[in-house]
DNA sequence: AATGAATGAGATTTCATTCAT
DNA sequence: CATGAATGAAATCTCATTCAT
């Protein structure tokens, strides 16, 4: 329903603008260019629409590692891809994250703690299949043997912190050349 | 004054009990055990509550950064020793930071954009000082050359990973207990 | 917009009954039979609807100026319909000025200062318009020689004496039977 | 009571500043110079020193118009000096008229109905004084047969007009240069 | 399906007044 | 007498949601 996208779209618009708080229902009708009344023939209440906002980026989410996972290549290679899929997609929404933050279970703050719950889960399944990866490649012998999700975690968060420097704007390149380095970093460390 | 603090711990209450959001002048009132006009006696508003209870979380990351930096030891002995303060710091704020989250900056999403950007700056402020332990590294050649904020940035991301865990559950120990693990982790990787 | 007059008329009903003081919102909703947030889909703000009403007494009076000025008859004729003319505006309103008391720009010393200044402002257009009318009386020589605009003040001031004691209770006649009166207490005083 | 009247100056300064409305108990004690508390001792409430404020005024108001009846004088003569007299009066109070209005009766709209009430009442006593003075001038056959109160409100009205010019800047010279031009007008209207 | 006027619960904030010190 | 911290009733205004058209 090429609505409910406009609407979403004018959510994500409007969150660029001004951040995610104080978002009302007027404004939201206005950007998106429908009545107010149309907002709730397509969702069941204003923070429906956040949610789905955020289980848009989810979708996106899952289907990236999936992707990686299901390359036929070694567990190395797809942590690699995973990370480069990864850096493409918040390059994409650099300007929504830059006022959304990048942990998506965090940014549901905003909602009411049940429906925040179900988007956690979610995001960690993410982080499950990641540690997938992890674990196949602890496998190979190219990861030490740990507990895979504490491996995921960590690359994550290493994502995290260069989504963070460009949001930031401490770095200004595409986030994906740093796919390489971050790899390297997950894999071997700072020492020297 | 002692009021002004019952008012921020009873928020920190509020919070563990329910997350951020939603949270009202009367129920703060209640729960603080004053009266509602009381809390604006010692706040300005509702918002201004929140702000001095995110500078109180920052101005204690800004002491423990402060303390491992004093400290005359090996620049990579500061950084453990930063790990363990910090894991520490959020160990023993645990409950409040598993609803409020770990990124203290993003946390003021429910703030109004421009308190947002003073209490992000000084967030920035704090990984500034990490970076500058970090620069001490590269000099004595413990790690390797790079940009010292990003080596900053990476450092506090993965300790973010491992109050992640905790935060949501995957680990039970008490958080400082993995001060070395992290530092190896962050120094040689995960690789073999 | 029939509502916007329906919230207007309610609180002029108020004011008669009660005086301007310590009117609230809830009170005009519940006189004019529509939700309190009715009223700010209609005025901006409470104030903004005392100023509302206020315009509106003071359009009566600038279209009343205006009309005994237009016709074509020698100026003393001419202040004396604008004697009746007022009058019968008072008359017609005669329970809300009870209340309201007669002069409009004092009346807006329950208003904010800068709102204030501009209905005074306003109000002096209206007597401006008067000493235009002295001006001619004074060319005709059925006037003396004087400043106009204080011909105009204290014809206005001995209409609102009028004005004062039909409010007050010490005439009880409608207010225009008095016009042929006051047109010749302003022209010839009271000495013999 | 000098604390008494300090209270009542510092509400006059603060009128003077910014008008009559939304004037707080915290702002009367910070000009005053006392608590809060303070103001509850020489008042009973708020709205007791609005009242006394203008209480003292309409004292004022009595003594000249007794002053003036006292006179050992022709009637016109005492009326002269009325007029004088109330001249002076507001005169010296110019700056705190200019926010608050001349009629005092309808400053009271800020009160509460049942306190308006009394001193409305004891304004008209004022008038109802002067309205002896004009007796005794019809009796005397400087003025007209007509009814006493109805020249003394119109009077009153004459000099209203010329304080609210002054107030509102048309007229700079000390109001008590126009007395005679006043007493004319009254006598002798505008006509020629 | 779409609209947007109307609603009213509920949130924030103010401020006159009290009272223990 | 004097204080000013504390109170809490009450006021304004917002905004998600509904529903008649």
């Amino acid at each position: 329903m090429a609505k409910k996208k406009n609407i979403i779209d004018a959510v994500k618009k409007i969150i660029v603008r001004k951040g995610i708080r104080g978002i009302t229902a007027d404004e939201i009708a206005r950007e998106a260019k429908v009545a107010k009344g149309t907002l709730y023939l397509y969702f069941k209440s204003k923070e429906d629409i956040f949610i789905c906002l955020l289980e848009d980026f989810l979708r996106e989410g899952e289907v990236l590692v999936e992707k990686a996972s299901g390359e036929r290549a070694a567990a190395v290679k797809k942590l690699g891809n995973f990370i480069k899929y990864d850096l493409k997609f918040y390059e994409k929404n650099v300007k929504v994250f830059k006022t959304l933050g990048t942990d998506l279970g965090w940014v549901s703050n905003v909602l009411g703690t049940e429906k925040r719950k179900r988007l956690m889960e979610r995001h960690f399944e993410i982080i499950k299949s990641v540690s997938k990866i992890v674990a196949a490649a602890i496998k190979e012998k190219s990861v030490r043997k740990m507990e895979p999700m504490e491996g995921a975690v960590v690359l994550v968060s290493i994502i995290h912190a260069y989504v963070g420097m460009r949001i930031h704007g401490f770095e200004n390149t595409p986030l994906h050349s740093h796919a390489g380095k971050i790899l390297k970093l997950y894999m071997a460390g700072v020492g020297r």
